[in-house]
DNA sequence: CTGTTAGCGCCTTCAT
DNA sequence: ATGAAGGCGCTAACAG
């Protein structure tokens, strides 16, 4: 039995032998041979990896995103290769790996994305999923939630409650998500007629907290805060918490993602759910499906968002 | 100016002429060429993968770790394949992913560690470094944090605050790091002839709000809990405040890892701090110079833990 | 200092 | 259903 024989049998070729195939299995375990897989790479110009480029570990919604990810790329017989780094320095090293062939694409899931990023997902480096996060007029594929509906929907439901002095906390006024929401929210509020006053960090608990304790000391501070992500509105919420200010009773906050924290006792957060098992299992899926040979469609897929009310909102006193 | 005259230059291989050198870099950047790394892989049998192993994102501490870790890699030249399926399953793949030279070593870093992967460790799979956790005897690397001094260290506190009816919640007890910490809390207990009302359960926020809610509903529930680590401690806290139990007057809890969340105001929580930075710079310089050559030390690097002390532990009322 | 020649381990025609 | 050649893109030895 000769080494082409082998190569066909463990990739389950039909042309085998189903005896010999087997044969041929058995021993392989038995030897605890595994094929090369650079060598295998470099004939069939595919590696079976796939970049995640994640920015903010420290964000809880990416690990929890990851998660998901890493086990959809995994059923779909594709590796993870890890970047995480600072933005700043990404672009680059992007750029070499996808044209090195390592990976077969990457999965974009940076909430922030500069502009020296965009220029790598310009240039036409294969298959590119933008996740989470859209780059307008880019052609790329992308899933994303409904962010702007969502934080309609939580504007609504301050309005129903009875808010008049809302405040919100935006993320980073450079992020595709940040504004997403921002608009969507005050779109919401001047249906009724009225304005937040906005302040804007970055998607940190210390952006949270700051800008809480500024809105608090205010004039006449909002009885409601909607925060850009559930990391600035626990941030809000310790920051309340800190001043003695009662939550919900004296100040209302939403925030956004529905991390798992949000759920802890000591928080009860109400905020916007992203369906985010479905999101990153669709994202690896048309990622799979375009490193397959189907070409990107520049599909922007939106999936919906929803009020997950709980304890941190109730009506104005 | 041939083929192989390029390798030689983008590898800054000093017998190229300075301004060939140059001149080529320059078309490479130009033309976007960049060498093919599986072709690469498979000549010089090395791929610049290593295999990053984290069981439970879920827990805050791993994506902590695996953001300095991924930087530290990087800095190193490596990449970091994620690997963090059920650990089920894990062996298996991990076993193929070294075989199969995708990777070209693992840096270990679940807390729990099944018998099916001690197998994997046992067979002798190239450069592999324990981080966080120990499998003694095993004759690897490991980079571990002084577990059982960093529990007598809380032992201590609580001892000193005058805490005598003390509890534990522990992690799962078939793990390397629950055993010690728990050893290490009970041995300095002992010492005052003490010892504390022991509950197992996994490292989750769920067990430690179970196993608190337990405790309290006791006969004389403790004034005080020590906790596995930082998530179950948490879990602990919002149990408290769930019951109205007053932290840290009626109930002082002290965790373990010292998270971001820890420090929250939210929590405030009194901790034992491992240094993860300099635990994941260590495991990948280990790693690293085992991938270049250096043989395994079979070294046991224990690196001194910290008490932080915040606003969750006070004197018993 | 640069060019020439092999060969890494696998998959893919093509022939048996 | 299996075996025999060729080549994927690169690096490593050896010339020149």
């Amino acid at each position: 039995v000769t080494q082409p024989t082998v190569s066909r049998a463990l990739r389950d070729d039909p042309r085998v032998a189903p005896k010999t195939a087997a044969r041929i299995k058995e021993a392989a375990l038995r030897l605890g041979y595994v094929p090369h897989s650079a060598a295998r790479s470099l004939v069939t110009k595919r590696s079976g990896n796939v970049a995640v480029l994640v920015a903010e570990l420290n964000n809880p919604f990416y690990p929890e995103l990851l998660e998901v990810l890493h086990s959809e790329l995994d059923s779909l017989g594709l590796h993870a290769v890890l970047l995480s780094e600072r933005i700043q320095t990404m672009g680059e090293s992007v750029v070499s790996l996808l044209r090195s062939e390592l990976v077969d694409g990457a999965i974009v899931a940076t909430a922030t994305l500069d502009a020296k990023t965009e220029v790598l997902l310009r240039e036409q480096l294969g298959s590119i999923v933008l996740l989470i996060r859209d780059v307008p007029g880019s052609g790329r594929d992308a899933v994303v939630a409904d962010n702007a509906g969502g934080a309609a929907l939580a504007a609504r439901h301050l309005l129903e409650l009875g808010h008049r002095r809302i405040a919100s906390i935006t993320g980073p006024p450079d992020t595709w998500t940040a504004r997403e929401r921002a608009e969507g929210f005050e779109r919401e509020l001047e249906r009724s007629g009225l304005r937040s006053s906005t302040t804007h960090g970055d998607y940190s608990h210390d952006a949270g907290y700051k800008g809480c304790l500024d809105l608090l000391a205010a004039d006449s501070p909002p009885t409601a805060i909607f925060c850009g992500n559930d990391v600035i509105a626990l941030g809000a919420l310790d920051a309340a918490r800190a001043t003695g200010v009662e939550v919900p009773s004296q100040l209302s906050i939403v925030g956004f993602d529905d991390i798992a924290l949000a759920g802890w006792e000591s928080f009860r957060l109400t905020t916007v759910r992203q369906p985010l098992p479905e999101m990153a299992r669709r994202a690896a899926r048309i990622l799979a499906a375009t490193i397959e040979g189907k070409e990107p469609a520049g599909e922007r897929l939106v999936l919906p968002t929803e009020l997950v009310v709980r304890a941190s909102t109730a009506a104005p006193s």
